[in-house]
DNA sequence: CGAGGCGTTGAATGGCCTCAACGATGGTGG
DNA sequence: CCACCATCGTTGAGGCCATTCAACGCCTCG
């Protein structure tokens, strides 16, 4: 059903940390440059399509990654084979903070759309934290950060009803973004996202879509009737 | 709906952190003695009786808490108002780590069944952290936990028929015990906890009596019969 | 050109929700 | 002590919404 590609096909070069245009969002942002300097393992930029796997459940973590760009889904299996996504990483968000603590990692992870990731040795952050109580106090921000999200992914989009769900998912797509323009998933991955069937997200994307509360501006991508959409979300 | 009592009239106590039955399994597990008497705050214990709050979402932080005995949930709320249970917490687990980060309790933390708790000042932790690299890994390992029970919960218990969901948290109630009893929750905490009204819970939990997959042992007190309830979660 | 993946739509079923009623229980106050 | 009330679990009836199973068009790709 879903291909997994290699990752090593995906390799991009090495990545720049100290120019990097997100630093000053990323995990490492509050490194000096004497930091910098005790990192001698090399830390690599990937190109991933989607459908690829940067890593599968049980893992070992020997790596960490950063989000670029795209969007990354992390999900779980259920004995029966049914997948659910339970989380969906994007730009400047950290992979596999697990990892840290020397856990296998606890979902895949695999690409949604196109994109970007930063590569780095779990050894690294392991040792500069240590030393560094900013890296470290970032670390445990963006553990709570992904608590909160698993939360708000239980609370929002695992509740109400299908119509409910989709309008929730659909602005939490857009916000903290300039526009209201998006790119939408799979109505396979919709589903898995919101507990419903395929169909069931298909009809409720058609139906929005004859109501024009999203209307395609581009190829697979819409523009969301946002205060109308609030609405269904909230009653 | 929920009777909020005030944790005042439940102060059971100082605790003795170091004479604690739970010491191995708790938070300071890691301390030494010489950690114990850098600690110059109280450590209070408390009794609290079902419906009571720890603490409620956006209140600051100062405390957090050890669960010696009970359960506790952990509550959202919808913006229509309706609730939604994302956790519950057990023996030796601990809440508010969020405070830790300097922000407000994310959730409200009222306790389900009578429940003894421990509780201390964020800052105690804050400072011990600082210098003992074990209470540090604690911690860490104490936020993935939650991290994973968020992910087990949405994957587990908000996938499925509502069948299989109470099939599965019945089940999650008696993992690594000793015996295969457990109390059961009010109906209406089952439905906020499975995203099912509490009819259908009720209806399950009746239909599953009147299997014998569930047999009274004690008032409120319910046997289980593992074996077949482990069928219906898993088909 | 054929095959396969994906989104869409239809029809029928069924499971869960809604609204309602009722019994049991436990606490309160006369 | 007992009538009274509130809460909680249970059950019924009816309706709706999501699922299931199926078919079809479109697109890409080999």
């Amino acid at each position: 059903m879903v291909k997994s590609v290699s990752l090593r096909e995906a390799w991009a070069g090495e990545a720049d940390c100290r120019n990097c245009a997100l630093r000053t969002a990323a995990l490492f942002g509050g490194l000096t440059e004497a930091d910098f300097d005790q990192i001698h393992d090399p830390i690599d930029q990937y190109d991933v399509k989607p459908g690829t796997a940067l890593y599968k459940t049980g893992d070992v973590g020997d790596y960490m990654y950063t989000v670029r760009s795209g969007s990354i889904k992390l999900v779980q299996y259920l004995p029966d084979g049914s997948q659910r996504i339970v989380r969906i990483v994007r730009s400047t968000d950290v992979l596999g903070l697990e990892a840290l603590l020397d856990e296998g990692y606890q979902h895949d992870a695999v690409a949604l759309q196109r994109a970007e990731v930063c590569r780095f040795p779990t050894r690294v952050v392991r040792n500069l934290s240590r030393d560094n109580p900013r890296l470290h106090h970032e670390l445990l921000t963006r553990w709570q950060r992904a608590l909160n999200e698993a939360d708000a992914w239980l609370t929002e989009l695992s509740t109400g009803s299908a119509r409910q769900r989709v309008a929730r998912l659909l602005l939490r797509l857009v916000r903290d973004r300039e526009t209201s323009e998006c790119e939408l998933f799979s109505r396979e991955d919709m589903g898995a996202m919101l507990g419903i069937t395929t169909e069931t997200a298909s009809r409720t994307i058609a139906g929005f879509k004859r109501e024009s509360l999203l209307v395609e501006s581009r190829q697979n991508s819409f523009l969301l009737d946002i205060p109308n959409l609030r609405r269904i979300a909230e009653d």
